[in-house]
DNA sequence: ATCGTATACGGTATCAATACCGTATAACCA
DNA sequence: TGGTTATACGGTATTGATACCGTATACGAT
């Protein structure tokens, strides 16, 4: 094998930012960033479901399909999302995630995760805080997020107002500019 | 060599975000990411100095020194900088550092490049795009951004519009998602 | 010289967002 | 046990956003 294959695999090992490798949701490769990121030893992690590296298992669910379309199209997918470190802090990451079978997208996908710094660190989201900041990260009205989560609009616009008054901002834009990956952690 | 070694170096090719490893500020190593945001193909930026992907030579030199202390202290350093196509086109990425001989940092760096604007490669913004996107991101509405401008608001309206068919969003909210804060730079 | 784009503005129509009013349940905490 | 918060939903009223229709000027590129 080749010095290239062995100075690539040290690049992965040691990179200023969390990569992993999964086969259908089933962590088979990361580096010490993104262990260290979510707070594990890299030798308890290694083919684990991704399951527990999320808030909860219905936010394990949600975010299995929202990058699918993306991935058969362009083969790369991202977006911002909460992640939960072992301790149960959660963390709010900029995900990236390239997939090398674009027929099957969950087969064998190449991710990054860079964890946000912002207002988030001290005010803990609550789980629909978090599902209902996803859809608004991706443009959804309240309609469309009351869809995906099977609740009334209605709801939706309440999760809403409590989002905008825990973060004291106007409208959800000025709540998406404060959100965004704009103020990464150093 | 094992399995994971390929494993890994598979991973570093084919990552979602761009990553290099240098040695003195020469290109050891980088993978499609990286060579593709930034315009060559990679068999003609191993061995180049950083130099080529810098916007100007004062720009090299500022950047060379900004990260050596945080480095000697941590091994780490990141920041948001231009690069430059080689086309010509500045691309504005959050840089992350990772150095792996802390006492001479520049001697061994591996570093991710994430541009902030995906979207955007290509379509620069005008200044007002700027300006109107600076008011969106502190939650103002069309009309206040106008009488911030001095503009109707009818017209604000449509540098809005054109933000959204630059970036291929269905609404504001999604637009201040993909974009960092903008500051208007004139 | 014409094309494309950015700028700037007007009108209208429709849908979304936001802010209120209200009720109700469940969880948790002091 | 009572107080707080999150959840969930209904109505209504107002403002904002977005998408169209149109006109006009300016500027740079082909």
């Amino acid at each position: 094998m080749d010095d290239f294959t062995r100075r690539k695999a040290q690049a992965f090992d040691a990179a200023p930012i969390g990569m992993a490798v999964s086969h259908y949701r089933v962590l088979g490769m990361c580096n010490t960033s993104f262990s260290e990121m979510l707070g594990y030893d890299r030798a308890n992690l290694l083919g684990q479901s991704f399951r527990i590296l999320y808030p909860s298992h219905a936010e394990f669910d949600r975010v299995r399909d929202i990058g699918l379309k993306a991935m058969e199209e362009n083969g790369s997918y991202s977006d911002e999302r909460m992640m939960r470190r072992k301790d149960g802090v959660p963390v709010w990451c900029r995900f990236r995630a390239r997939t090398l079978t674009p027929d099957d997208p969950l087969a064998h996908l190449i991710m990054s995760f860079a964890p946000i710094r912002d207002q988030l660190d001290g005010a803990q989201l609550t789980k629909r805080e978090r599902e209902v900041l996803s859809g608004l990260s991706r443009g959804l009205t309240s309609k469309e997020i009351g869809r995906e989560l099977g609740l009334s609009p209605r709801t939706i616009e309440d999760v809403r107002a409590r989002l905008l008054r825990k973060f004291e901002v106007k409208n959800t834009s000025e709540l998406l500019s404060r959100m965004s990956y704009a103020r990464p952690t150093d």
